[in-house]
DNA sequence: ACAATAGGTAGGAGATTCCCTACAAGTCAA
DNA sequence: TTGACTTGTAGGGAATCTCCTACCTATTGT
């Protein structure tokens, strides 16, 4: 009823293409710099085709884009999605910034004020 | 091999907590302040136990906690698992920032320097 | 005690995920 | 062209997810 929850970026559901650790390895790898196929799946045990629907999960997601040169496929971190993550979790930074600034405060005053013990 | 995909906070995997819309929706709501199990499943349209389930699989991630108050539990959000999605996050920021800086160079090197067409 | 309320759990059906092994298609090198 | 290389896709099996309808337990009010 609140009317905002989809955080997809034109694709699909990015919090569900991070679900998987395999995943995220793959984004982490990816901040380095773009990177082939081949090369991305020499970090995991699983098999290259794995790896590969991986990615498209995460191309899916926005997350990664494909430039094609000779034949391989170098695949490149995409900035956009990662930032609708960072702004789905904005409203949830206030919130704990609100609960330490309370756990703050009542740490001085139990400083200045008379308290048992 | 990098050694440290993990972002379980202790319990189950915070993400994959996170990829499903409903429970996106019900951490939401839990923005608001405590709520019960009756005042939560109202705001869908789906059974009572099944929201039931979704709380169970959003504590086990540790992003909310149960407090008994009469024959109600209410459900308070809670903000570590959240944190530590910030601080996954906060490499990929850094990424995001480099590039717009790229962009906003290159952008102010086209107005001052000579440029075909 | 009894009925009503609030919520967790069991068991199961259907969909989806995740991994695999073939196989096909495009590209480079000889 | 032939062969090696890089990648995507098809098909399938096991596991997990998501939702449901019963059903059970605990608590409150009368």
């Amino acid at each position: 009823m609140t009317g905002s929850e989809r955080v997809t970026a034109g694709g699909a559901d990015v919090f569900a293409a991070l679900a998987s650790p395999v995943r995220r390895e793959l984004t982490a790898l990816l901040l380095g710099g773009p990177r082939s196929v081949n090369d991305l799946a020499s970090h995991f045990e699983m098999s290259r085709p794995s790896v590969s629907e991986h990615l498209r999960v995460l191309r899916d997601a926005g997350l990664v884009s494909e430039e094609r040169s000779g034949r391989r496929r170098l695949y490149r971190l995409e900035a956009e999605p990662l930032m609708e993550v960072s702004r789905w979790l904005s409203p949830y930074e206030r919130f704990w910034r609100e609960r330490l600034a309370g756990l703050r405060e009542l740490l001085d005053e139990e400083d200045g004020d008379d308290h048992e013990r």
